[in-house]
DNA sequence: TTGCCAATTGGAAGCGCTTCCATGGAAGCG
DNA sequence: CGCTTCCATGGAAGCGCTTCCAATTGGCAA
């Protein structure tokens, strides 16, 4: 059975000194003498102390927890990359940090969505929230977390939340940009487009950049048409039919990310057209899909796990630094446009 | 600011009771008046009150945490299905328990991982602990954290954790044999199989149920030639060359799981092979690369979600319910063969 | 020497909850 | 009617920690 864990008072007990002070040397507290930490470190070792979170967050009101906040439908989407690589960086962030984070499944589109970020404070003890879209966006919810006194992160904002909060993400726009920019040297001026799921404004940037490009190409409205899907494999085999029968006769498809794209490719080869010759498709994120399906898509790289795992340090450091009201950082990562298979000459 | 929230005090003057009677209410004991108890869920609902987890934790011994663990390599393995799906699925089993899990990533290998796993019971104060492959194979482990007092639940062990600890899953060994059924029938006699890692035990069930089919039509060791991966689609993409390159030119590879096999698959379009026509190609648990790839592959289904969520339950079963010393439980669950297109006759 | 300040340490209070034990009244029984 | 038993409730203690404030020391300027 679990035996009895050592508490602070058998530290202190077994080094001769003031519960107090062992409590400084655990947290780094200035003044203490160099002897005196040594010697509580010692019978922290000794006795094999762990401080006892639930005793410390109680008495100090920090509670070391973050949650990670993510919207994917439970039932649909078992396993988008995005999340489950932000999720792995936000852990691994953690770890040499002392904090845990709580991954929250929180469903969009629902009433009560709100309400259940905002629970995380009140019934966890959270002390700050990373937001991946399509709450990075969310700037009522934001604004509400922050008024109750937890801090945010966004991941990927896309809208006015990025210049208002701290944030962490690629340049969604020039990575749009920079793709189409490739295509266009390829010879293609008919274009598809797949755009994600309405409010994900990161996602929308990507268009924007997409948009750019052909603009400058002297390209409008009239070379291109635009269906929304929702960042699935299925939507993607859903949709890219209904672009390839477009009396515009797209000879490219460019998908807001790898898995519709990935769908994408799998109707194109349904349809018995050979990728690329026929048809270029291009996606966006360089998930494991991108390199695993044939031929192998070409994408845009973002380094997603560092997403997460930045996310959780620039958190911790808003936590913990004095710089309560510094102005809001977000952090920009390079993109880079992977140029694979699925894209050749008009 | 953070205004400070209500205490169970605040709830107690409020519904002119004693701060015990409204634990007692919270906490659903009997010996209250149902009047009484109304009063109290009034006041609590009045003063939007949440119960301080560290609070309850402290006071009353039961953290209500949970820990699901895992052994993927954080570098190499962003995104692995199987575990994302049984994360997902205990996330979804914790919502309605009022339990919290914390996911925990902890490399295999190392030799600090024991410690690692048994810190989760002394330093975060997890009650129960979800333990996925090779660790839900790992008795002496199981054994020390059982020993502390913490509560198991195994996913899909193979060996002779399955008999001895709670576990879920489903039966490996007839999945295979199953599946390998399928082949014979389409005439396969010459076998490839990419077999897991070392110490998942389940996987290698999965092996085990190809050699019994196999042996039932009187083939043995000579008629197929086995090597074993990682589990991910570069280790296929390495593997499949080594098993066409084999003197026994095998007419099907089977694979432990989707990963290997998608990559087995991409190697096989690499040499210009056409699936299924040259090569049949099977994997294992159905995740969605194996409808994502081109031709989608021919799989075992296993409800990986649904494990997750079973396992939650089980583990907060076994935490609340009384029958501490009742002897464990293995539930199993169905699998079924899919039957796509990267299997034809011989 | 005297006074003052910084450095170091400890005592005490209390975070918000549960658990143990005591209390008073209603109900059951011969 | 006096006894035990059960139910409903409350008082008090205390979980293990941090924070506030007081006490003690030594160093250094006046």
């Amino acid at each position: 059975m679990r035996t009895k864990r050592p508490t602070i008072d058998d530290v202190a007990r077994v080094s001769g000194v003031a519960r107090v002070t062992v409590s400084r040397v655990l947290n780094g507290a200035p003044n203490v003498r160099e002897e005196v930490r040594a010697r509580v470190m010692q019978a922290v070792e000794h006795l094999d102390y762990k401080v006892n979170p639930q005793a410390r967050g109680l008495a100090g009101g920090a509670s070391r927890l973050l949650a990670f906040v993510f919207a994917s439908d439970p039932e649909n989407d078992p396993n988008s990359y995005y999340e489950s690589a932000l999720e792995l960086g936000a852990l691994r962030g953690c770890l040499a940090l002392g904090y845990q984070v709580l991954i929250q499944n929180v469903p969009n589109q629902t009433p009560d969505c709100h309400q259940r970020v905002l629970d995380l404070i009140t019934t966890q003890r959270c002390e700050g929230l990373i937001l991946s879209p399509p709450y990075s966006d969310d700037v009522a919810l934001i604004e509400a977390v922050l008024a109750q006194g937890c801090k945010v992160v966004t991941v990927s904002p896309g809208g006015a939340a990025k210049n208002r909060f701290d944030g962490v993400g690629v340049d969604d726009e020039a990575g749009g940009y920079d793709l189409t920019r490739e295509l266009l040297r390829l010879g293609h001026r008919r274009f598809g487009f797949i755009a994600g799921l309405e409010g994900h404004l990161s996602a929308d940037l990507r268009l924007k950049g997409f948009q750019r490009a052909l603009g400058e190409q002297g390209l409008g409205e009239g070379d291109y048409a635009v269906v929304r899907g929702d960042f699935t494999f299925r939507s993607g085999t859903h949709l890219a039919p209904k672009l390839l029968d477009h009396p515009l006769a797209p000879t490219a498809l460019v998908c807001a990310n790898d898995d519709m794209a990935a769908g994408a490719l799998s109707a194109a080869h349904a349809r018995g057209l050979t990728i690329p010759r026929d048809l270029s498709i291009t996606g966006f994120d360089d998930a494991p899909v991108a390199a695993i399906v044939w031929p192998p898509l070409t994408t845009v790289h973002q380094p997603v796990k560092i997403l997460g795992q930045r996310a959780v340090e620039l958190l911790i450091a808003r936590l913990t630094g004095g710089d309560v009201a510094s102005p809001p950082v977000f952090q920009q990562f390079d993109h880079v446009v992977v140029s694979r298979q699925t894209t050749a000459p008009a």
